[in-house]
RNA sequence: GACUCCAUAGCUCAGCUGGAUAGAGCAACAGCCUUCUAAGCUGUGGGUCGUUGGUUCGAAUCCAACUGGAGUCGCCA
């Protein structure tokens, strides 16, 4: 006889109970982790489903059979199960109430219920990583979030958690930058302007670019035979912004100098940011640093006779054995590309923290980048290279299609974020729910429930695929969102102040209402939806969770009431426990997703 | 041209390794506050799951082709 502890779940131990029932009955082998459970249809009763059809080939019987005799099995097996419903091939298993009554009592008193203990293995969670020339926008917010609650989740499964990003704070596109702000600024800083440093920065890379436009049509009005990519390097404006970062690359002083400046501005501007949305790194890495790493491993590679140098003298990989092409690995001249650098980076994040899984989160634009990556480090054999996984995430559209800078439809993150709060604050101002609150309270209330919002808005989408970002219904606050779940918190928090009681332990003989059912085993699934989330790396997984739950919880609170005079102590003393315990989860559960919950709203 | 990803209600999205009558939210309409927060709850309408074949007891889910959309195919990053 099994006990049911947290170590087997329920739903383990029918898999594994149902996998010795076909063995015992009809002589068969089944995984237990081949055992389909599902969640009976609305319209019939259970907690739990069995579909017994794929057994029919093996015990060579009609599915309706295999289910009344599987249904028995289990019966014996495991007495907490109250009723079996056969259904065609289905068994509609229900635990009794007592059942259910003790799991809710076991885990209100488990302390960071669904989280896994330290594993005591590494991963490295890389996400964010921005270009130093222009501020942060619509695609920074899915990319920062997808990677704060894949950090979190990863965490709370048991990982020692690094977050890092990488500066690209190097290359032709600061020095872009750098040189329409010497000709066009003035000596303008963003103290002497007000404006945020990073969008000072990504407002003189829109200069370079108007600047640049208006030069090649010139060119082009003198040389009707060339074409843009010939005028683009003709060009005066361009000829000077290749020539300042070759002084960089030379370590010129005086460019140093100006780049140093100017990116301090850039960090100062996104350190505000990243401070809004709650997200930090514990390591940043520069690219500055990094762009020559990674000529050793090549090195290494030559030596291991997986990378070829050509006839040109330049290096490549050949991966298409696998379905992949020949890939650069050096320039002719022996300086390094893109990869070469994502190489050395990897080696070094290796020597900084033996991780034994590292997180990519980059957009699905570098998907084939990612795939030659993984597969040069596997050539390599080093040891990471099998546990490095690619978060990929879709583009994030306008209604009115892509955002494009030149058109001014770049949808800035923080402007999102101001608009996000407003919102918030005109809504909660429309209820008046909260007019004890302070000035800093009331501020604090809209960057909650604005950034969970937001937050949640983002996440909700399946990464993989693109999402479109209506900014009207983003600042929505019923159904499917963030304060849907934050006003549940609330409320039960305000219950569970009312309550005045201490938490008592409750009676197993109770009956269960539906709506009770419903809650407890939804309660029951947070570790397996934990597990789903990270295992799939799709927080839009635990979203899901979190609003069903609150909904679900919705449902109760309306009908079962919980501190009226003529509810019996006992009954209260559950549906407080019940309460709590939902409120711990959603706490725990948006957490994760990098959302705070709010006492009052 | 080759390869990768996507296509589900008017709109935005769920739908797990194939399972029962395909689900939410928004929008529309109709109800529910003398009682624990109405940012809530209940109900109504809304679908050829892009198309066509295939696999099988059974397909939105797997396979193939096609159509439509996005992305990638630099000694750019």
């Amino acid at each position: 006889m099994c006990k049911t502890s947290f170590s087997m779940s329920i739903t383990q131990l029918l898999q594994q109970h149902t996998a010795a029932a076909v063995q015992q009955l009809y002589g068969a082998t089944v995984e237990p982790r081949a055992v389909v459970i599902n969640e009976p249809p609305e319209q019939f009763t259970g907690d739990f489903s069995l579909p017994m059809f794929a057994f029919s080939k093996i015990a060579r019987k009609a599915p309706p059979v295999i289910a009344a005799e599987v249904a028995a099995y289990l019966q014996n097996a495991l007495p907490s199960i109250s009723h079996c419903e056969i259904v065609q091939g289905f068994i509609n298993i229900s635990f009794s109430d007592a059942f259910w009554l003790e799991t809710l009592q076991t885990i209100s008193q488990t302390p960071n219920y669904g989280s896994q203990p330290a594993k005591n293995e590494v991963a490295v969670v890389e996400y964010c990583s921005p270009n130093t020339n222009k501020a942060l926008h619509l695609g920074h917010l899915r990319n920062m979030f997808l990677g704060h609650a894949i950090a979190e989740i990863l965490a709370f499964n048991g990982y020692e958690v690094k977050k890092v990003t990488i500066y690209n704070d190097r290359g032709i596109a600061i020095c872009k930058s750098m040189l329409a702000w010497l000709k066009f600024g003035e000596g303008e800083t963003p103290a002497t302007n007000g404006l945020k440093g990073d969008h000072l920065i990504d407002k003189y890379y829109v200069l370079f670019g108007n600047e640049l436009k208006r030069q090649v049509a010139e060119y082009k009005a003198q040389h009707p035979e060339a074409s843009n990519d010939e005028a683009e390097k003709q060009v005066p404006i361009m000829q000077e912004a290749n020539a300042m970062l070759e002084r960089w690359e030379a370590g010129d002083p005086d460019t140093v100098a100006i780049w140093k400046q100017l990116n301090g501005w850039v960090y100062d501007g996104f350190n505000a940011t990243f401070e809004q949305l709650g997200i930090h790194f514990d390591r940043n890495y520069y690219e500055s640093n990094t762009y020559l790493l990674g000529k050793d491993i090549v090195q290494k590679g030559l030596n291991l006779g997986v990378f070829q140098r050509e006839t040109d003298n330049s290096v490549q990989i050949d991966l298409t054995d696998i379905g992949l092409d020949k890939k650069v690995l050096l320039r002719r001249n022996g300086t390094s590309v893109y990869i070469t650098q994502d190489l050395g980076t990897a080696e070094l994040r290796y020597e900084d923290y033996q991780m034994n899984k590292m997180i990519y989160v980059v957009g699905n634009e570098q998907d084939y980048h990612f795939k030659v990556l993984f597969a040069c480090l596997e050539r390599l054999q080093r040891p990471y290279a099998k546990q490095l996984y690619h978060l990929s995430y879709g583009m994030v559209e306008l209604p009115t299609g892509k955002m494009k800078s030149r058109e001014g439809t770049t949808v800035f993150a923080d402007d999102l974020i101001a608009q996000m709060q407003h919102e918030a604050a005109q809504q909660t101002a429309e209820r008046g729910k909260v007019q004890s609150f302070s000035e800093q309270e009331l501020a604090n209330l809209y960057h909650t429930l604005g950034i969970g919002a937001l937050k949640f808005f983002i996440l909700r989408v399946n990464p993989q695929k693109n999402m479109i970002f209506n900014p009207k219904e983003s600042i929505e606050l019923t159904g499917f969102t963030a304060p849907f779940i934050q006003y549940t918190y609330a409320r039960i928090y305000s219950l569970l102040q009312k309550a005045s009681e201490q938490e008592s332990n409750y009676s197993t003989q109770l009956s269960l209402s539906k709506e009770e059912r419903k809650l407890v085993v939804l309660i029951y699934k947070y570790p397996a939806i934990i597990d789903d989330t990270a295992t799939q790396y799709d927080p839009s997984v635990l979203t899901a969770y979190c609003y069903d739950l609150a909904r679900t919880y919705n449902k109760f609170y309306t009908e079962c009431p919980i501190l009226r005079s003529d509810v019996p102590a006992e009954q209260r003393h559950f549906r407080l426990i019940l309460s709590r315990t939902t409120a711990d989860i959603i706490r725990s559960g948006l957490h994760l997703l990098g959302i705070d919950v709010p006492m009052q709203m």
